[in-house]
DNA sequence: AAATATATGTTGCACTGCAACAAAAAGAGC
DNA sequence: GCTCTTTTTGTTGCAGTGCAACATATATTT
């Protein structure tokens, strides 16, 4: 009995994230170099900042583990800044219902639906990709003369290593 | 082949939005009885400039509309803390891609997955209560080794009396 | 009436998110 | 190389969210 793809990860507490989060900024490389996009050194470090956990984070709290010394970190603005082009590439998402960002470690199309699961225990968030929640949205949504774009879709509970361990 | 009660209302511009409020109202009194709960002028001010209309507000925009001289506004925080009594009660609907706020016109159980319809040019919102996306959403997230809790699903896009008018 | 519980007012703060303009850096054309 | 243009980043400032902590008022119970 094989998983089947449509139901993806939530990231287990012992896995190789290391792998995880250089996997991520090599394929955040090359899709930029694709695309023409400039990956520069800010956005990088927003992603990177991003990558070191599996938590959403705030843009204060990017700003935080961004390092350096308190002058020299950047503002704001400037993280709103890189989180929308990081955004635009499909490599991070919003985590609404938190306010609060999280870098992508699938490589899904841009505008394919995704659910997130979001632990309330440990606060570290899986990525759910199912085609048949799209489908059965989008026809609930159409049945009610609704044109659809892209569902946010993000379910709080207790992850099975928080339940177990 | 008729509508089936799954799948529930956008509302419509020319529907009867004062006893649509007047019923709300109602509900939220009665239920309130039954439950020993107090609607108090605030919470009831609250709730009425939220049934005002279909589109979600902030917690300035409600104080706005509740009315009143400037020096007699409440603050801010007795806007959440009356939000946070009518969404205890099902009253009252958070919808978290836009920090906003929006009455509930149904009489949905507390707990019940809804499905927000977010209309990007009027604005309107709509629910549709689905038992089928209740249940894909928590066989996968099951699959996935979740214990799932209520599902936040917001889903932007245009409604019918947009794209037909 | 007094004691208790609940609700509202007041003050203050941390954080979100972005507009508007200024300066710097990168890329393109000569 | 050097200028012109585009893109990116810095600076300042502000409207809005959301709530903690404490004070006061109102309702409920005994
Ligand atoms: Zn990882
Ligand atoms: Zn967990
Ligand atoms: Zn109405
Ligand atoms: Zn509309």
């Amino acid at each position: 009995m094989k998983k089947t793809a449509s139901v993806a990860a939530f990231p287990a507490p012992g896995h190789d994230h290391d792998r995880c989060a250089t996997d991520a900024i090599a394929h955040a490389e090359s899709l930029c170099v694709a695309r023409a996009q400039r990956l520069t050194p800010i956005r990088r470090r927003v992603l990177e900042a991003l990558l070191a956990t599996h938590k959403p984070l705030g843009a204060y709290e990017i700003i935080e583990r961004m390092g350096g010394k308190a002058a020299e970190r950047p503002a704001p603005i400037t993280i709103y800044r890189a989180l929308e082009f990081l955004r635009e590439n499909g490599l991070v998402h919003r985590i609404e219902s938190r306010n609060a960002f999280i870098a992508c470690i699938h490589k899904h199309a841009s505008g394919d639906p995704v659910v997130f699961l979001l632990c309330e225990r440990c606060g570290a968030v899986g990525e759910a990709a199912s085609a048949s929640i799209a489908e059965t949205l989008k026809s609930a949504s159409r049945a009610a003369g609704f044109t659809p774009k892209t569902p946010v879709i993000e379910i709080a509970g207790i992850c099975s290593h928080c339940r177990e361990g």
